[in-house]
RNA sequence: GCCGGAGUGGCGGAAUGGCAGACGCACGGGACUCAAAAUCCCGCGGCCCUUGGGGCCGUGAGGGUUCGACCCCCUCCUCCGGCACCA
């Protein structure tokens, strides 16, 4: 049995290799199927997460062609990243070539689990050819102000003297030295995806194919805050001495009693330089804020200083101290709030903490609703003691005093984002280089389009320390700027390795082309993505950064689509009892080593039939028996008659039946839409599987061969249906069990199986009879049957009549061919 | 804290207003066998009644809408995920 399933799955995959099977047209004729998954990072081994995510593409994949789409079904490596350089680090092999080594034996393992990929159009996002037009958008993003350089904060340990990625800092410590890592500003690039901030929620609205969940993570993740910005005024500042302050509760501007400053903002730095006790707060702020910057860091809480100066509150003309709070934060808004402690919950800690007043000026609206005895209260309600507003309801008062700062010229409606600038430095060597120059005169200059790409050098020392390790090589580094020809240096960081997978399946569609990052036409023929399947955890990132990067392109000229994708499935985790497997939990199940005992189509199916795409999987190994079992079953049963079999045609309507013919026939079509259904519109290949095993159930009581004509044809089509439509879950045997049922064409290039309403329609229906909505009794009826017609023959059932008995009938439902329910009393 | 998602037999799950538990695992019984494995057949939510058969309860808890609720609405509990001083 072993032995077979390795001989027959080898078999086919050598054909479907031999013949191209799978190989996809540049441009497609007719209907066509982008069907993607996320590419795998090559980091040693394939592991079951794989296994389940191709598993379920692969379905849709070999499906689809068999419904006659042109498909699109390619494979890649997500090939650059911080793994090869810890293997450098650990033991000594170079990146690329530990690298390398992983794809080649992970791409032995894909192909044994016999994905149906276009192997031509498979690249590595580390090959030069590749990453060059990274380094091409990148000039590109930069010549439209796409693409800026600013301080930025890093992860930084001083005892190693060098940048850490976040996964390098454990509980705030290094993870190689343990020393206390900090918080420090350099220079970095960033890519301006905040510009399209607007349009990638906006687009959310139309985007009926993507999970709801993925949807809403984004819209969180972007979180557009629609408020006022005000202008305040520090009089002793001097100049305009105006600080504005951003909120989404103007309304509540006649209860500011105080204005506060984030300790980086620069009023606060000004006031600084003449109160040294504000100086001082503010170094101590900073300090624990770089502290906090990484994960693990504690929460501190609200401190603050008073800093003696007054601010003026442009709506009241009322004066009000101005503080320096490590609570308000830089980055969002304008870096300054107005404290009203009587209406926002950190306000009123921070003023209860400090004495600062606490003013009421909304009231609820509802007498009865729990209000705090200071008259705090955070919720909507209506405005009192605010000039000409008191009395309107919290949303027109947002709505009138916002008009009121315009009108005034000290403010008016504003929009914040948290969303913040892709920042895409990385301190790192195996990355994509960033493609500028620094020189001394002529400042930041790209490398001309023509020098690309710049290429890794391949002679490199991986330490782990004292900065990156492409900054240390010196005849990579020193250049002549291509614009004074005087001595310069390149830049020396790396892109982020989201920058690789923001665009790869475009260049699945023309991988070789050197001329362009891939050919319009090509990209107008095969966009958008029908199905991108991969993690829920790239629903943020990852799938904002690739939709950012399509629009880019679509400003560029190179493609016509504004998403690059129609529907997305975000598959569950595989765990094992209960948690994520990983090898320091012993709990990893190695893909191999079950496909070496039970072959990769006993792998594909349970994977497939344990659970829906979309939930998380728990990986039990008694449980893939099922599925092991049914496919022996299959395979078992099916040659003893496949002689007859393979010499007995389809019906044609024509033959005599028996009941028991037609009743099967009725099952098979029936299976026919059951199956089509859940795999084209539900994506759930689980319910599919058990509807195919229901049938082969029921043909496999038939399986003798009968002595009629139309016996014989009714089962040759059920048997046929089943290695048919099992065949996109398990391709290997299903092709070999095809075969030898006479199956002219692979079963690959055989059309899907149809189906035949009438056929499916059901004769007798059971319908369910009721009293009271209780079930009392059951009635096969002819289908169609209702009304009257209906009731009498639920009336004359013994269990309803029992139940009748000494009622009257006050009502009676009836929904043909599904159920009578007696409403009496 | 805020925003989501999920709670169904011993287990994975099915049914998304109309027979709750399809399909599968595990388990029990039987057949085959000297025996075991494999395979095949039967049974399998709980409680109760004297059988055929029937009754009652049952989809996290409580309430509501409906002739009828796992499914829709409200309140609560538990677990999981995301964000986390976002003004």
């Amino acid at each position: 049995m072993i032995d077979f399933h390795q001989r027959v799955e080898t078999k086919w995959q050598e054909r479907w290799e031999r013949e191209g099977t799978f190989r996809a047209p540049d441009l497609p004729e007719g209907p066509r199927f982008y069907c993607l998954e996320m590419l795998p990072y090559p980091s040693g081994r394939i592991h079951m997460g794989h296994v389940r995510n191709y598993s379920i593409g692969d379905v849709v994949a070999r499906f689809r062609r068999r419904r006659g789409f042109t498909v699109m079904h390619p494979i890649g490596w997500d090939a650059l990243g911080l793994p090869a350089e810890n293997a450098a680090l650990e033991r000594g092999a170079h990146p690329a070539d530990w690298t390398n080594r992983n794809i080649e034996h992970m791409r032995r393992q894909l192909r044994r689990l016999g994905f149906s990929y276009d192997w031509d159009r498979e690249f590595a996002t580390c090959d030069p050819a590749y990453y060059r037009w990274n380094q091409w958008f990148f000039l590109k993003m930069r010549e439209r102000g796409l693409a800026y350089r600013k301080n930025g904060p890093v992860n930084w340990c001083p005892r190693c003297e060098t940048v850490l990625a976040n996964e390098q800092v454990e509980a705030g410590h290094c993870w190689r030295c343990e020393a206390v890592v900090i918080s420090r500003d350099l220079p970095q690039w960033f890519l301006r995806i905040t510009d399209y901030a607007d349009e990638l929620l906006e687009a959310m609205e139309e985007m009926p194919g993507w999970p709801h969940k993925v949807l809403l993570l984004q819209r969180n993740w972007i979180g557009r805050s629609e408020g006022a910005e005000i202008r305040f005024s520090i009089p002793e500042l001097g100049g305009d001495g105006e600080v504005p302050v951003f909120t989404t509760r103007v309304d509540t501007i006649y209860g500011a009693t105080a204005l506060v400053l984030a300790p980086e903002h620069p009023a606060a730095r000004a006031l600084a330089d003449r109160a040294p006790e504000v100086a001082e707060f503010i170094a101590v702020a900073m300090s624990k804020r770089a502290a906090a910057a990484h994960p693990g860091g504690e929460e501190t809480g609200k401190t603050g200083v008073d800093t003696g100066f007054r601010a003026v509150n442009p709506f009241s003309g009322e004066e009000i101290p101005v503080f320096v709070g490590d609570y308000v934060l830089m980055e969002y808004g304008t870096g300054a709030v107005m404290a009203v402690p009587a209406h926002d919950e950190r306000d009123y800690e921070f003023a209860k903490k400090y004495g600062i007043p606490i003013r009421p000026v909304v009231i609820p609206n509802d007498p009865e609703a729990p209000r705090a005895e200071d008259g705090a209260f955070f919720e909507y309600g209506t405005v009192v003691d605010s000039g000409s507003f008191s009395g309107l309801p919290t949303e027109e008062a947002k709505t009138a005093m916002a008009e009121h700062a315009r009108a005034g010229g000290y403010g008016g409606p504003k929009i914040a984002w948290r969303f913040r600038d892709w920042g895409i430095s990385r301190q790192r060597y195996w990355g994509t280089p960033i493609p500028m120059i620094h020189c001394r005169d002529c400042g930041e200059v790209p490398v001309p389009e023509k020098d690309l790409p710049v290429e890794l050098p391949r002679d490199v020392e991986i330490t782990g320390m004292g900065g990156s390790a492409l900054s240390k090589i010196d005849s990579w580094n020193r250049v002549d700027c291509p614009v004074c020809g005087a001595g310069a240096r390149r830049e020396t960081d790396t892109m982020d390795t989201f920058v690789d997978s923001s665009w790869y399946f475009y260049r699945y569609l023309d991988p070789r082309n050197d001329q362009a990052p891939f050919d319009a036409e090509k990209a107008r023929a095969w966009f958008p993505i029908d199905l991108y399947i991969g993690g829920v955890e790239h629903a943020i990132l990852h799938l904002i950064y690739c939709r950012f990067w399509t629009r880019v392109m679509r400003d560029l000229g190179l493609v016509a689509n504004d998403e690059p994708v129609v529907r997305q499935l975000s598959q569950g985790m595989v765990i094992k009892d209960g948690a994520k497997m990983s090898k320091s939990k012993g709990n990893v199940v190695d893909p191999d080593a079950v496909v070496e005992r039970h072959g990769a189509d006993a792998i594909r199916l349970y994977v497939l039939f344990e659970s829906p795409p979309e939930k998380e999987m728990d990986w039990t190994d008694a449980r893939l028996a099922g599925p092991a079992r049914y496919l022996g079953r299959l395979d078992r049963r099916i040659p003893g008659d496949a002689e007859w079999l393979a010499g007995t045609s389809l019906p044609t309507g024509e033959e005599i039946f028996e009941p028991s013919d037609l009743a099967l026939r009725r099952k098979t079509h029936q299976t026919i839409r059951r199956v089509t259904r859940d795999l084209e519109q539900r994506l759930h290949p689980n319910t599919a599987i058990a509807a195919i095993m229901e049938l082969t159930s029921a043909v496999s009581q038939r399986l003798p061969e009968a002595a009629s004509d139309g016996s014989r044809r009714a089962v040759r089509e059920a048997v046929e249906a089943v290695v048919s439509l099992l065949n996109p879950m398990a391709p290997h045997l299903t092709e070999e069990l095809w075969e030898r049922l006479g199956g002219e064409r692979m079963l690959v290039h055989s059309p899907w199986p149809e189906y035949d309403e009438e056929i499916a329609r059901d004769e007798q229906v059971l319908v369910v009879l009721q009293v009271n909505g209780k079930l009392r009794g059951r009635l096969e009826a002819p289908a169609g049957l209702e009304g009257g017609a209906l009731v009498a023959l639920a009336r004359a059932n013994p269990g309803i009549r029992r139940h009748l008995e000494g009622l009257t009938v006050r009502r009676v439902v009836t929904v043909p061919d599904r159920l009578v329910n007696f409403v009496a009393s």
